[in-house]
Parts: structure tokens; sequence; C-alpha cells
DNA sequence: TCGCAAAAAGAATGGCGCTTCTGCTTGTAG
DNA sequence: CTACAAGCAGAAGCGCCATTCTTTTTGCGA
């Protein structure tokens, strides 16, 4: 038996076309993006991208995968500092740390998600995760800074992630209805 | 000359079809639904709805600006009441008004927005005006409940009145979020 | 270095969905 | 009540786009 691409070049392929189709999104919308504004996009050819993803739905759950996942990383960072910062300074921060074009491709998967079960998962479960990753940050953010007792930190914490969360989705809308064209002129 | 319809008969097929539009886009998404999917849900043909409106991003427009209006026409009678509600209560009455399909074609014309200048146009004019009505309403009851100094209460309200909103089209995703498929099998 | 299977290119295909076009139908003004 | 323009239905046209198929190229193991 003999040669298939090694695992890492394959996973580089994925990334390679994920990526410019995230840029198309971005650019486009989901629908109006066709395959072969990814393949101009991304260099490679219609044939090679079939060779890495079932079909366009395939695609574009690997898109909103990775925005997502890129999302609860930066969180993932600040929650794990040894200072949590409070919730004023937690918003501040994840809103700093917007991207456009995934502001964009994010609010775009939010429509998907209504009607696409798949999506829909995806996006409820990488939503429930950062709840959860702010949860735990306030939790340490009470017991730490406030001197809150812990026992019941936690449910203390509980409303105010929700808030957190909620006023950073909803900077995330606002920033992806700001300048939705003016960004690929540059 | 003879005969057009009456104007007010023409009025009444524009809101036939573009009521059909929002139940459709609310099941299958703005994009997914096929004119011909509007015919059987309106009971019209595709010739009359051409009749009636420009083409499908013309339709798509009316269904937004629909599902907007609604909202804002359901602040408006908060807004204008003589006891002003304070924010969380503002903000409860809200979110118990919120209608699962409208909130679903509405985080689809976020989605859509965010690459369609038209639609950005309408949905950032549609917030402008709910933000608005929101910060005369908190207003209003800064300076008659809270008994506030009436000058500065406009500045104190801002505030306010943008996190209410922020937290309501939280709300609204989530609810577009939950249950997707499961109210169309009623 | 060599061979072979996988990967990539790019053209071909097939279907779907917007839009338009052709007659019938209907409602309104005189 | 009549006539005629507009409304309306339904059938085609037409283009676009996801997907597949064929051929060429390339990378990996021996």
């Amino acid at each position: 038996m003999v040669p298939r691409l090694t695992d890492a070049r394959k996973e580089l392929r994925r990334a390679q076309i994920a990526e410019a189709a995230v840029r198309c999104f971005g650019r486009n919308g989901l629908e109006r993006t066709s395959i072969a504004d990814i393949t101009a996009e991304s260099g490679l050819s219609a044939g090679s991208i079939y060779a890495h993803y079932r079909n366009k739905a395939d695609l574009v759950q690997a898109a909103a995968r990775e925005v997502l996942a890129k999302r609860a990383e930066v969180l993932g960072a600040y929650a794990a500092s040894d200072t949590p910062p409070g919730p004023d300074e937690l918003l501040a921060r994840l809103i700093a740390a917007i991207d456009p074009v995934e502001a964009r491709v994010g609010v775009q998967t939010w429509g998907e998600a209504t009607t696409d079960p798949v999506i829909r998962d995806i996006v409820v479960d990488m939503t429930d995760r950062m709840r959860a990753m702010l949860h735990d940050c306030l939790t340490a953010w009470l017991v730490k800074v406030e001197h809150h007792e812990a026992a019941g930190a936690r449910e203390h914490a509980a409303p105010i992630a929700h808030r957190v969360m909620s006023l950073y989705q909803a900077e995330l809308l606002y920033t992806a209805l700001r300048s939705p064209t003016e960004e690929t002129a540059r």
C-alpha cells in the first residue's frame, strides 16, 4: 500500500480552505458565496475542495466552528488569569478583541442557525461554553477580588455571566452592522 | 381611462403576500424560501407576486420592515405610559412580547444586513428608533419615578437605554435559537 | 529513484429558482 | 350593464451554481 497526504498536510489544506471561506463569507454572506468564489480566494480548484469537504454545508459548518472557537480561545486566556477581571473590565476586553470579519460571519451563523439544526447546535454549544467560561471567571473574581464568601459565589455569578454574555453578543451585532462594505474596500 | 385596483385593495394584497413571506422566512430562512414556497403559502401565483413586488429582494425588504415595525409598535405603547416602567420592568415586558416567528426572521435580517446595504439601513434605522424610544421612556422614568433632576436626566438615561436594548436583542437571539423546527411541527 | 494511488485541476452536467411572457379573468368607471 | 385595462394564473426561459467526472500532476513509501 502506498501514499496518502500526511495528516498534517491534510489539515493544512482544510484550514487553508476554511480560512478562505471565512473571508468570502465575511464579504458576501453564507449563501451568496459560491464555490467558485472560494476557489478564487483559496487558489485551489473545485475538485480539490470537494476532496476535503463533503459539500458546501460541511464547509459552512467548519467556518462556523472556526470563528466561534477563535472567540472562545480569546475568552479562555482571560479566564485563566491570576487576578480575574470584574464584569466591566471583562466586557471591555472582550469587546476590544472583536474582529470585524469574524463578527460578520458570526452574525450570519446566527441567522443560519434559526433554520439549520446542525449550525444551531454548533452555535448553542459554543455559546453555552463561553458563558460557562465567563461564569468561572466571574466566580473567581467574586471570591478573590470582591472577597465574596466562596459558598454561593457561583450562584451569584450566574446572572452576571448571563448579562456579560448578552452585552457582548449585542456588541458583536453592532460591530457586524458597522461598515459592512467599507471593510472590503481597504 | 378605466380601472385599476383601488388603493386599499392593492395594499391588502401586498400585506397578504408579505405576511405569507414572513411565515415562509420564519420556517425556512430568507434564502431557502423560493417564490414557489410563497405562492403556495399565500395562495397566489408567481405572476401576481411580481405585480406587487419588483423582485425577491424587494419582498425581503418589505418583510424586514414589517417585522421590525411591529416590534417598534409594541415598544411605543409602553413608552407612552403615564407611569413609565423602570429598566427591569421595561425589559421584562419587552421580552414577554417576543413572538418566536418574528424573532427568527429578525435574526435572519441581522445576518442579511451584514452584506446587503439596503437591509442594513433598515435594521440600523429601526434599531436607532427603538433605542430612542427606550431613551425617552427611561428619561421619563428617571424624572417621574426616581425624582431625578430633570436637567441631565437624558444623559443619565442614555447608557441605560443602550443596555436595555442590548439585553433585549440578546434575548431575541436566544428566542430565535430555541425551538427552530419544533415550532413548525405544531 | 520509481511506481502508484491520492489529490488537484478544470470542464461538463444537471437541477433549481428567479423572472418573464401569454393568454384568461376580474373589477371598476362611465 | 358594458368594455377594457389591470390583475392574475400557469407555463416556459434562462442563468447560475453545487456537484461530479476525467485527466493530469504530485507526494510518499519502498
